[in-house]
DNA sequence: TTATAAATACAATAATGTTGCATTTGTGTT
DNA sequence: AACACAAATGCAACATTATTGTATTTATAA
Protein backbone atom coordinates (compact mmCIF):
# COMPACT_ATOMS: atom_id res chain seq x y z
CA UNK A 1 0.00 0.00 0.00
CA UNK A 2 1.39 3.34 1.01
CA UNK A 3 5.14 3.61 0.90
CA UNK A 4 6.44 3.82 4.43
CA UNK A 5 9.30 6.24 4.91
CA UNK A 6 10.63 8.01 7.93
CA UNK A 7 11.69 11.58 8.39
CA UNK A 8 15.37 10.81 7.78
CA UNK A 9 14.48 9.37 4.40
CA UNK A 10 12.49 12.46 3.50
CA UNK A 11 15.46 14.61 4.49
CA UNK A 12 17.66 12.47 2.27
CA UNK A 13 15.27 12.91 -0.63
CA UNK A 14 15.40 16.67 -0.30
CA UNK A 15 19.16 16.67 -0.02
CA UNK A 16 19.56 14.47 -3.08
CA UNK A 17 17.54 16.96 -5.10
CA UNK A 18 19.46 19.94 -3.74
CA UNK A 19 16.47 21.21 -1.86
CA UNK A 20 16.75 22.69 1.59
CA UNK A 21 15.30 20.64 4.41
CA UNK A 22 12.41 22.74 5.60
CA UNK A 23 9.46 21.93 7.81
CA UNK A 24 6.79 22.62 5.16
CA UNK A 25 8.50 20.38 2.61
CA UNK A 26 8.95 17.56 5.08
CA UNK A 27 5.31 17.76 6.06
CA UNK A 28 4.14 17.64 2.46
CA UNK A 29 6.37 14.66 1.75
CA UNK A 30 5.22 12.89 4.88
CA UNK A 31 1.57 13.38 4.07
CA UNK A 32 1.83 12.28 0.45
CA UNK A 33 3.90 9.19 1.24
CA UNK A 34 1.45 8.13 3.94
CA UNK A 35 -1.33 7.63 1.40
CA UNK A 36 -1.85 5.17 -1.40
CA UNK A 37 -3.90 7.62 -3.41
CA UNK A 38 -3.20 10.99 -4.93
CA UNK A 39 -4.07 14.06 -2.89
CA UNK A 40 -6.21 16.82 -4.31
CA UNK A 41 -5.05 20.40 -4.14
CA UNK A 42 -8.08 21.37 -1.98
CA UNK A 43 -7.28 18.55 0.45
CA UNK A 44 -3.63 19.49 0.63
CA UNK A 45 -4.56 23.08 1.25
CA UNK A 46 -6.95 22.29 4.08
CA UNK A 47 -4.63 19.81 5.79
CA UNK A 48 -1.64 22.14 5.42
CA UNK A 49 -3.69 25.21 6.27
CA UNK A 50 -1.00 26.71 8.45
CA UNK A 51 1.44 26.70 5.54
CA UNK A 52 1.03 29.66 3.25
CA UNK A 53 -0.93 28.81 0.10
CA UNK A 54 1.75 30.22 -2.16
CA UNK A 55 4.45 28.25 -0.40
CA UNK A 56 2.40 25.12 -0.91
CA UNK A 57 2.07 25.78 -4.63
CA UNK A 58 5.78 26.40 -4.87
CA UNK A 59 6.60 23.22 -2.98
CA UNK A 60 4.33 21.21 -5.26
CA UNK A 61 5.86 22.79 -8.34
CA UNK A 62 9.42 22.15 -7.31
CA UNK A 63 8.63 18.57 -6.28
CA UNK A 64 7.07 18.01 -9.67
CA UNK A 65 10.07 19.49 -11.48
CA UNK A 66 12.41 17.25 -9.53
CA UNK A 67 10.36 14.15 -10.32
CA UNK A 68 9.33 13.53 -6.71
CA UNK A 69 5.61 13.85 -7.36
CA UNK A 70 3.41 14.10 -10.41
CA UNK A 71 0.31 16.12 -11.08
CA UNK A 72 -2.81 14.48 -12.39
CA UNK A 73 -6.13 16.16 -13.11
CA UNK A 74 -9.13 14.14 -12.05
CA UNK A 75 -12.25 13.84 -14.15
CA UNK A 76 -13.60 17.09 -12.70
CA UNK A 77 -10.49 19.00 -13.70
CA UNK A 78 -9.21 19.21 -10.13
CA UNK A 79 -5.45 19.00 -9.64
CA UNK A 80 -4.25 15.97 -7.71
CA UNK A 81 -0.70 15.14 -6.69
CA UNK A 82 0.81 11.71 -6.22
CA UNK A 83 4.23 10.43 -5.34
CA UNK A 84 6.12 9.12 -8.31
CA UNK A 85 6.50 5.38 -8.32
CA UNK A 86 10.03 5.00 -9.49
CA UNK A 87 12.42 6.22 -12.07
CA UNK A 88 11.12 9.77 -12.44
CA UNK A 89 13.78 12.39 -12.78
CA UNK A 90 14.16 16.10 -13.13
CA UNK A 91 11.79 17.26 -15.87
CA UNK A 92 11.46 13.69 -17.12
CA UNK A 93 8.57 11.76 -15.70
CA UNK A 94 7.51 8.20 -16.45
CA UNK A 95 3.88 8.38 -15.50
CA UNK A 96 2.03 6.66 -18.29
CA UNK A 97 -0.12 4.50 -16.08
CA UNK A 98 -3.82 4.24 -15.55
CA UNK A 99 -5.40 6.72 -13.17
CA UNK A 100 -8.54 5.50 -11.53
CA UNK A 101 -10.97 8.10 -10.23
CA UNK A 102 -13.53 6.73 -7.80
CA UNK A 103 -16.95 8.27 -8.35
CA UNK A 104 -17.88 7.83 -4.69
CA UNK A 105 -14.86 8.76 -2.57
CA UNK A 106 -13.31 10.83 -5.40
CA UNK A 107 -9.90 9.34 -4.70
CA UNK A 108 -7.43 9.05 -7.54
CA UNK A 109 -5.41 5.84 -7.63
CA UNK A 110 -2.22 5.43 -9.63
CA UNK A 111 -2.36 1.94 -11.07
CA UNK A 112 1.26 1.62 -11.98
CA UNK A 113 1.02 -2.08 -12.77
CA UNK A 114 -1.20 -1.44 -15.78
CA UNK A 115 0.83 -0.62 -18.83
CA UNK A 116 -0.64 1.66 -21.40
CA UNK A 117 -2.11 0.11 -24.54
CA UNK A 118 -0.38 1.64 -27.56
CA UNK A 119 -2.74 2.66 -30.28
CA UNK A 120 -2.43 3.63 -33.90
CA UNK A 121 -3.61 7.14 -34.48
CA UNK A 122 -5.21 8.53 -37.64
CA UNK A 123 -2.78 9.72 -40.30
CA UNK A 124 -1.01 12.95 -39.47
CA UNK A 125 -1.21 12.68 -35.70
CA UNK A 126 2.10 12.09 -33.97
CA UNK A 127 1.58 10.95 -30.42
CA UNK A 128 4.21 11.73 -27.82
CA UNK A 129 2.36 10.50 -24.77
CA UNK A 130 -0.80 8.86 -23.58
CA UNK A 131 -2.88 9.36 -20.47
CA UNK A 132 -5.57 6.93 -19.49
CA UNK A 133 -8.30 7.46 -16.94
CA UNK A 134 -10.93 5.15 -15.62
CA UNK A 135 -13.81 6.06 -13.39
CA UNK A 136 -15.95 3.82 -11.26
CA UNK A 137 -15.84 2.22 -7.86
CA UNK A 138 -12.61 1.71 -5.99
CA UNK A 139 -12.15 -1.46 -3.89
CA UNK A 140 -13.29 0.23 -0.68
CA UNK A 141 -16.37 1.80 -2.20
CA UNK A 142 -17.39 -1.26 -4.21
CA UNK A 143 -17.21 -3.32 -1.03
CA UNK A 144 -19.44 -0.84 0.76
CA UNK A 145 -22.04 -0.75 -2.00
CA UNK A 146 -22.03 -4.56 -2.15
CA UNK A 147 -22.82 -4.68 1.56
CA UNK A 148 -25.66 -2.26 1.06
CA UNK A 149 -27.24 -4.46 -1.62
CA UNK A 150 -27.06 -7.72 0.33
CA UNK B 1 -14.20 17.89 -41.17
CA UNK B 2 -16.38 20.33 -39.30
CA UNK B 3 -20.05 19.51 -39.40
CA UNK B 4 -21.79 22.04 -41.62
CA UNK B 5 -25.15 23.16 -40.34
CA UNK B 6 -27.22 26.25 -41.01
CA UNK B 7 -29.11 28.45 -38.65
CA UNK B 8 -32.42 26.66 -39.26
CA UNK B 9 -30.85 23.43 -38.14
CA UNK B 10 -29.51 25.05 -34.99
CA UNK B 11 -32.98 26.38 -34.27
CA UNK B 12 -34.35 22.88 -34.73
CA UNK B 13 -31.79 21.49 -32.33
CA UNK B 14 -32.82 23.94 -29.66
CA UNK B 15 -36.48 23.26 -30.23
CA UNK B 16 -35.99 19.49 -30.03
CA UNK B 17 -34.37 19.93 -26.65
CA UNK B 18 -37.08 22.28 -25.40
CA UNK B 19 -34.70 25.20 -25.29
CA UNK B 20 -35.74 28.66 -26.35
CA UNK B 21 -34.17 29.93 -29.55
CA UNK B 22 -32.02 32.79 -28.36
CA UNK B 23 -29.26 34.70 -30.07
CA UNK B 24 -26.53 33.71 -27.59
CA UNK B 25 -27.36 30.02 -27.89
CA UNK B 26 -27.44 30.12 -31.67
CA UNK B 27 -24.10 31.87 -31.77
CA UNK B 28 -22.49 29.31 -29.47
CA UNK B 29 -23.89 26.46 -31.55
CA UNK B 30 -22.75 28.08 -34.76
CA UNK B 31 -19.25 28.61 -33.51
CA UNK B 32 -18.80 25.13 -32.10
CA UNK B 33 -20.17 23.40 -35.18
CA UNK B 34 -17.90 25.43 -37.46
CA UNK B 35 -14.80 23.84 -35.96
CA UNK B 36 -13.38 20.36 -36.05
CA UNK B 37 -11.73 20.75 -32.68
CA UNK B 38 -13.00 21.40 -29.21
CA UNK B 39 -13.11 25.00 -28.02
CA UNK B 40 -11.50 26.03 -24.79
CA UNK B 41 -13.42 28.02 -22.25
CA UNK B 42 -10.99 30.98 -22.57
CA UNK B 43 -11.43 30.99 -26.35
CA UNK B 44 -15.18 30.83 -26.10
CA UNK B 45 -15.16 33.64 -23.63
CA UNK B 46 -13.02 35.93 -25.76
CA UNK B 47 -14.91 35.22 -28.97
CA UNK B 48 -18.28 35.64 -27.25
CA UNK B 49 -17.09 38.56 -25.19
CA UNK B 50 -20.31 40.52 -25.71
CA UNK B 51 -22.31 37.71 -24.14
CA UNK B 52 -22.35 37.79 -20.37
CA UNK B 53 -19.89 35.32 -18.88
CA UNK B 54 -22.51 33.79 -16.63
CA UNK B 55 -24.89 33.35 -19.53
CA UNK B 56 -22.12 31.59 -21.42
CA UNK B 57 -21.52 29.18 -18.54
CA UNK B 58 -25.22 28.47 -18.28
CA UNK B 59 -25.50 27.86 -22.01
CA UNK B 60 -22.57 25.45 -21.88
CA UNK B 61 -24.03 23.65 -18.90
CA UNK B 62 -27.46 23.20 -20.42
CA UNK B 63 -25.98 22.07 -23.74
CA UNK B 64 -23.94 19.50 -21.87
CA UNK B 65 -26.96 18.28 -19.90
CA UNK B 66 -28.94 17.89 -23.11
CA UNK B 67 -26.18 15.93 -24.79
CA UNK B 68 -25.46 18.57 -27.43
CA UNK B 69 -21.86 19.13 -26.38
CA UNK B 70 -19.44 17.44 -24.05
CA UNK B 71 -16.83 18.86 -21.77
CA UNK B 72 -13.27 17.63 -21.89
CA UNK B 73 -10.36 18.83 -19.81
CA UNK B 74 -7.12 19.17 -21.70
CA UNK B 75 -3.79 18.11 -20.29
CA UNK B 76 -3.40 21.45 -18.54
CA UNK B 77 -6.75 21.09 -16.78
CA UNK B 78 -8.44 23.67 -18.98
CA UNK B 79 -12.09 23.03 -19.85
CA UNK B 80 -12.80 22.45 -23.53
CA UNK B 81 -16.15 21.91 -25.17
CA UNK B 82 -16.88 19.89 -28.27
CA UNK B 83 -20.03 18.99 -30.16
CA UNK B 84 -21.17 15.47 -29.51
CA UNK B 85 -20.70 13.17 -32.44
CA UNK B 86 -23.86 11.20 -32.34
CA UNK B 87 -26.10 9.37 -30.00
CA UNK B 88 -25.62 11.49 -26.91
CA UNK B 89 -28.76 12.15 -24.97
CA UNK B 90 -29.93 14.00 -21.91
CA UNK B 91 -27.57 13.13 -19.05
CA UNK B 92 -26.30 10.14 -21.01
CA UNK B 93 -23.22 10.80 -23.09
CA UNK B 94 -21.30 8.37 -25.25
CA UNK B 95 -17.95 10.03 -25.34
CA UNK B 96 -15.46 7.28 -24.80
CA UNK B 97 -13.16 8.23 -27.61
CA UNK B 98 -9.58 9.37 -27.74
CA UNK B 99 -8.92 13.05 -27.13
CA UNK B 100 -5.81 14.32 -28.78
CA UNK B 101 -4.21 17.43 -27.30
CA UNK B 102 -1.69 19.11 -29.61
CA UNK B 103 1.31 20.38 -27.70
CA UNK B 104 1.87 23.19 -30.23
CA UNK B 105 -1.51 24.66 -31.16
CA UNK B 106 -3.14 23.33 -27.96
CA UNK B 107 -6.19 22.18 -29.91
CA UNK B 108 -8.17 19.23 -28.63
CA UNK B 109 -9.37 16.80 -31.28
CA UNK B 110 -12.12 14.27 -30.68
CA UNK B 111 -11.02 11.13 -32.48
CA UNK B 112 -14.34 9.38 -32.53
CA UNK B 113 -13.18 6.67 -34.90
CA UNK B 114 -10.80 5.23 -32.31
CA UNK B 115 -12.58 2.89 -29.98
CA UNK B 116 -11.38 2.53 -26.47
CA UNK B 117 -9.26 -0.47 -25.58
CA UNK B 118 -10.97 -2.31 -22.73
CA UNK B 119 -8.62 -3.26 -19.96
CA UNK B 120 -8.76 -5.54 -17.01
CA UNK B 121 -8.37 -3.67 -13.78
CA UNK B 122 -6.80 -4.93 -10.56
CA UNK B 123 -9.13 -6.85 -8.27
CA UNK B 124 -11.71 -4.71 -6.52
CA UNK B 125 -11.85 -1.88 -9.03
CA UNK B 126 -15.12 -1.66 -10.96
CA UNK B 127 -14.72 0.56 -13.99
CA UNK B 128 -17.72 2.42 -15.30
CA UNK B 129 -15.96 4.47 -17.95
CA UNK B 130 -12.65 5.15 -19.57
CA UNK B 131 -11.12 8.34 -20.87
CA UNK B 132 -8.06 8.30 -23.05
CA UNK B 133 -5.85 11.23 -23.92
CA UNK B 134 -2.94 11.52 -26.23
CA UNK B 135 -0.63 14.46 -26.62
CA UNK B 136 1.71 15.28 -29.44
CA UNK B 137 1.57 16.95 -32.82
CA UNK B 138 -1.66 17.34 -34.73
CA UNK B 139 -1.62 16.99 -38.55
CA UNK B 140 -1.30 20.74 -39.10
CA UNK B 141 1.51 21.22 -36.62
CA UNK B 142 3.43 18.10 -37.61
CA UNK B 143 3.34 19.32 -41.23
CA UNK B 144 4.72 22.68 -40.16
CA UNK B 145 7.52 21.21 -38.08
CA UNK B 146 8.41 18.85 -40.96
CA UNK B 147 8.81 21.85 -43.27
CA UNK B 148 11.06 23.53 -40.73
CA UNK B 149 13.36 20.52 -40.57
CA UNK B 150 13.74 20.05 -44.35
C1' DT C 1 -51.78 41.18 -27.61
C1' DT C 2 -50.96 39.54 -23.42
C1' DA C 3 -49.35 36.38 -19.73
C1' DT C 4 -45.83 33.68 -18.16
C1' DA C 5 -41.95 30.86 -17.76
C1' DA C 6 -37.39 30.93 -19.33
C1' DA C 7 -33.22 33.22 -20.36
C1' DT C 8 -30.15 36.96 -19.91
C1' DA C 9 -27.53 40.64 -17.50
C1' DC C 10 -25.51 42.33 -13.56
C1' DA C 11 -23.54 42.18 -8.89
C1' DA C 12 -21.37 39.66 -5.50
C1' DT C 13 -18.63 35.93 -3.94
C1' DA C 14 -15.71 31.65 -4.02
C1' DA C 15 -11.94 28.77 -5.54
C1' DT C 16 -7.68 28.19 -7.81
C1' DG C 17 -3.41 29.87 -9.26
C1' DT C 18 0.46 33.48 -10.18
C1' DT C 19 3.76 37.39 -9.34
C1' DG C 20 6.60 40.57 -6.69
C1' DC C 21 8.94 41.58 -2.71
C1' DA C 22 10.25 41.80 2.24
C1' DT C 23 11.59 38.70 5.83
C1' DT C 24 13.28 34.49 7.61
C1' DT C 25 15.96 30.37 7.55
C1' DG C 26 19.07 26.55 6.11
C1' DT C 27 23.66 25.62 5.01
C1' DG C 28 28.45 26.05 3.77
C1' DT C 29 32.48 28.66 5.36
C1' DT C 30 35.20 31.02 8.29
C1' DA D 1 30.06 29.51 17.13
C1' DA D 2 29.28 33.23 14.21
C1' DC D 3 28.79 34.91 9.64
C1' DA D 4 27.31 35.41 4.81
C1' DC D 5 24.38 34.38 1.35
C1' DA D 6 21.31 31.97 -1.40
C1' DA D 7 17.08 29.81 -0.90
C1' DA D 8 12.60 29.43 1.00
C1' DT D 9 8.77 31.29 3.27
C1' DG D 10 5.07 34.68 4.20
C1' DC D 11 2.28 38.32 2.79
C1' DA D 12 -0.11 41.44 -0.38
C1' DA D 13 -1.95 42.06 -4.69
C1' DC D 14 -3.88 40.38 -8.68
C1' DA D 15 -5.76 37.16 -12.50
C1' DT D 16 -8.73 33.59 -14.05
C1' DT D 17 -12.37 30.39 -13.77
C1' DA D 18 -16.70 29.31 -11.82
C1' DT D 19 -21.06 29.73 -8.98
C1' DT D 20 -25.21 31.93 -6.79
C1' DG D 21 -28.95 35.29 -6.34
C1' DT D 22 -31.95 38.45 -8.37
C1' DA D 23 -33.87 42.03 -11.41
C1' DT D 24 -34.86 42.64 -16.13
C1' DT D 25 -35.75 41.13 -20.67
C1' DT D 26 -37.48 37.98 -24.11
C1' DA D 27 -39.40 33.87 -26.49
C1' DT D 28 -43.39 31.43 -26.91
C1' DA D 29 -47.96 29.75 -26.16
C1' DA D 30 -52.57 31.10 -25.27
MN1 LIG E 1 0.00 8.55 -11.28
MN1 LIG F 1 -14.80 14.31 -27.47
ZN1 LIG G 1 -13.86 5.08 -3.60
ZN1 LIG H 1 -1.52 21.45 -33.48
Amino acid sequence: MAQVKNNYQFEDMLQKHNLKKTAPRLRVLSMMYSKNTATSQPDLESVMNDIDRVTLYRILNVFEEKGIIHKVFDLNGTANYAVCHSDCQENHHHDEHLHFNCTVCKNVYCLNELNMPRLTLPAGFEAQGFTLYASGLCPKCSKKSAVKVN
